[in-house]
DNA sequence: AAGGCGTGGGT
DNA sequence: TACCCAAGCCT
């Protein structure tokens, strides 16, 4: 038994009931899953998806309705941004495509948003295509398990890819079951933190349990802060403004940060970034929401 | 090519 | 309590 094989097997028995894994769930469900799973836990993502799907079921609803409806949809999943561009991305998959996301990784990774590992989850998990799919799991499970080191390096490179690609089955179909076991491994047992190595069914084999699971060596990672962040100061704003009914006035959003500084520098780079419009006097909204 | 970009739950 | 982490993308 490969590590591949090894993976589907205890897949079959132990994947999550997700829904978008339900067989009926179309490319764009996918698509729209992979989207609200960048950088957001599972447990979250789960309802909004449901709601997101039964108001726009194909990327033509979406596109028809303006950006400012996918923000407020996004609700409180983080990185709005990611809103913005799967509306563009409804957009582009209606006016290149005609309305169906397409199968073909170049056309999927020039969409708004898709990434390499977006348009890989998307070609494999939607269309069955053979691809290596690599995320942060997969990364620490190949990590953990072939060359046995505590945890992955930060970025996914060329040579991650190549790692996956050669654990990959020849068969399209359980390639695709092979990529998407890895990812729920590490998403349930070989976890960053405290992982259930008793659980694993690489248990046996994996070369970091061998080497007696050493701990990572050298300083962690910087930690990012959020308090006081610029980042926190925008998602203040998106929050009045996501609850908004009409244009909103300067002197409302002022109230939500002290600092005048950089209170001004995060109302402009959301409007920069083109999640917020400045109306013609101190009026903002959320973009596309302007009056007439 | 580091760093910016939200939010909330777990330890 | 303060981190740490969660199916990344873009510049």
């Amino acid at each position: 038994m490969t590590l591949a094989d090894e993976a589907i097997a205890w897949y079959a028995v132990n994947a999550r009931d997700l829904p978008w894994r339900q067989p009926d769930t179309t490319p764009w469900g996918v698509l729209v899953s992979e989207v609200m799973l960048q950088q957001t836990p599972v447990v979250r993502v789960e309802p909004a998806w449901r709601s997101w799907m039964t108001r726009w079921p194909t990327p033509a609803a979406l596109a028809e309705d303006p950006p400012s409806e996918a923000i407020r949809m996004w609700g409180r999943l983080g990185y709005p941004r990611r809103a913005m561009r799967l509306h563009a991305c409804a957009v582009a998959i209606v006016e290149r495509h005609g309305g169906a996301v397409p199968s073909a990784l170049d056309q999927l990774l020039a969409l708004p948003g898709v990434g390499t590992y977006t348009g890989r989850a998307v070609a494999t998990f939607a269309y069955g295509q053979r691809h290596p799919v690599v995320d942060t799991n997969v990364r620490r499970v190949v990590c953990r398990a072939v060359e046995g080191k505590p945890d992955a390096g930060p970025a996914t490179t060329a040579a991650d890819l190549t790692a996956m690609e050669e654990l990959l089955p020849d068969d399209e179909a359980r390639a695709a079951q092979a990529s998407i076991a890895f990812m729920e491994l590490g998403a349930i047992v070989c976890t960053a933190r405290s992982p259930k190595c008793v659980d694993c069914p690489f248990h046996d084999v994996c070369a970091w349990r061998l080497r007696g699971e050493p701990l990572p060596e050298g300083p962690s990672r910087k930690p990012q802060r959020y308090a006081g962040t610029d980042r926190q100061v925008r998602g203040l704003l998106l929050e009045v403004l996501r609850h908004a009914t009409g244009p909103v006035p300067r002197q409302r959003l002022d109230m939500v940060w002290q600092d005048e500084v950089q209170r001004a520098r995060a109302l402009a780079g959301l409007v920069e970034d083109g999640l917020v419009e400045r109306l013609g006097g101190e009026d903002f909204v959320l973009a596309g929401d302007a009056p007439q």
